[in-house]
DNA sequence: GGTATATGTGACCAACTGGTTATTTGTCAA
DNA sequence: TTGACAAATAACCAGTTGGTCACATATACC
């Protein structure tokens, strides 16, 4: 094959097409990372298109492979950002100026609303631990910042524990994962269990009660005398 | 191009490969739904790839398309296997002969050790809901099973109220989606979770821990007295 | 034994997909 | 002004992927 133009010169090769955008670099960067966040979370890893988000993004696929260098390291960057966005989140919680028994609830309260504000962080999670944390793995960002992240509810629980109002003993760790559990199920799965059992689960109503339920779940986890 | 036998008769077309396999119907179907399940389960639908899967079966691409019709169809049937399989377990358990409190704990076991034993169970359910339980909705067999299937709680916080160990007033559905959520999100974010809490999450010791904690949690839920 | 049909195979295809190239044009420093 | 580099584009490419075809053979039924 080699190349097209044998002997003739290819006559109106018209190579004309030209930029015709502005120059806006970091909004382009940002733009296609807004895009990337948008199909990765609707279509995961596998499934979104590289295309698809240069299409959405209203910019050429060139410019993505300029910016991030592969389909990978995008997803990566996608997955950065999001947990950075739900850290940052997490650090404006003034929990400390709650009694223990209020901050605890409250931040049920913050995880059950982020998610439902961000759904797309609760699907890029699924992926990245389909991939097997992967990029959680290899990114140093994220690893520190994880272990920045897990002290909200040790210090709450400890709080708790010193004024007498919560039960020693528990593990935070166990807790923790447990508020995220009640709240991440519910929505993630919100499409099958709707199926399952049989009504509408994300109605105002149905979402009030279910962040009512865990809220009385947790703090009668860690109330309750032991068993 | 059209077809490659120009004039010549193409001397060794030797189209001889011919099948030697014997006959076995039921077998290369299973064996394909079986390879379908892991494939899809480690890859999801859209990273799931066919001649992957049939060669994981040892069978050729075209009996896949003459038994399952096409990817789709694999996936739902993969999906349909899974949720029977489950529906069959559940169906199993005789939690009518132990008193309520032996009863939920049992369920609460019975939750987490069907999604440790089948960890594909729970990276279909995440691939389904990522696309928005299509084939759920649409497929009879599921949502009649489903329909039976959400009985279980129900009836063993009924009679756990009638004997006064279980205070009344519990959403069925509310405890049901949190006893899933407990076990379920610990399994399928194991990957990111182990490296946010700085802990290893699968040792033996660590699941049992989980499961205790699990089991815990959910006869306080339902026994504690109000707030 | 004969034959219709279900079961099976390798080769093939068109569309898709991640990634690259040649080329053009804004922008900024000197 | 100029010229070097960053930013942008359309066309293109090679490998992959879901799906199909022509053809072969084991089996059930008569």
């Amino acid at each position: 094959m080699k190349n097209g133009s044998d002997t003739s010169d290819t006559p109106e090769k018209a190579k004309s097409p030209a930029p015709r955008h502005p120059r806006r670099p970091d909004r382009s960067r940002s733009r296609i990372l807004e895009a990337a966040v948008l199909e990765f979370s609707e279509k995961g890893f596998s499934g979104g298109r590289v295309d698809d988000i240069a299409e959405r993004a209203e910019i050429g696929k060139r410019m993505l492979y300029h910016y991030f260098g592969n389909k990978e390291k995008l997803f990566l960057a996608v997955i950065e950002k999001a947990y950075l966005d739900l850290w940052e989140a997490e650090a404006a919680l003034q929990l400390d100026l709650l009694p223990p028994r209020e901050a605890l609830a409250e931040l049920v309260t913050f995880v059950w609303r982020y998610y439902l504000d961000h759904p797309e962080f609760i699907t890029l999670l699924n992926e990245e631990n389909l991939l097997k944390a992967q990029n959680f793995r290899h990114s140093k960002i994220l690893r520190e910042g994880a272990a920045r992240s897990q002290d909200l509810v040790k210090e709450v629980l400890a709080r708790g524990v010193a004024e007498g109002v919560f039960r020693s003993g528990i593990d935070p760790v166990q807790l923790s994962l447990t508020i995220t559990s009640v709240c991440y199920y519910y929505l993630t799965n919100q499409a099958t269990s709707s199926i399952v059992y049989g009504r509408r689960l994300m109605t105002r109503k149905a979402q009030a009660e279910r962040l009512a339920f865990n809220i009385e779940s947790i703090l009668t986890i860690v109330q309750a005398a032991p068993l």
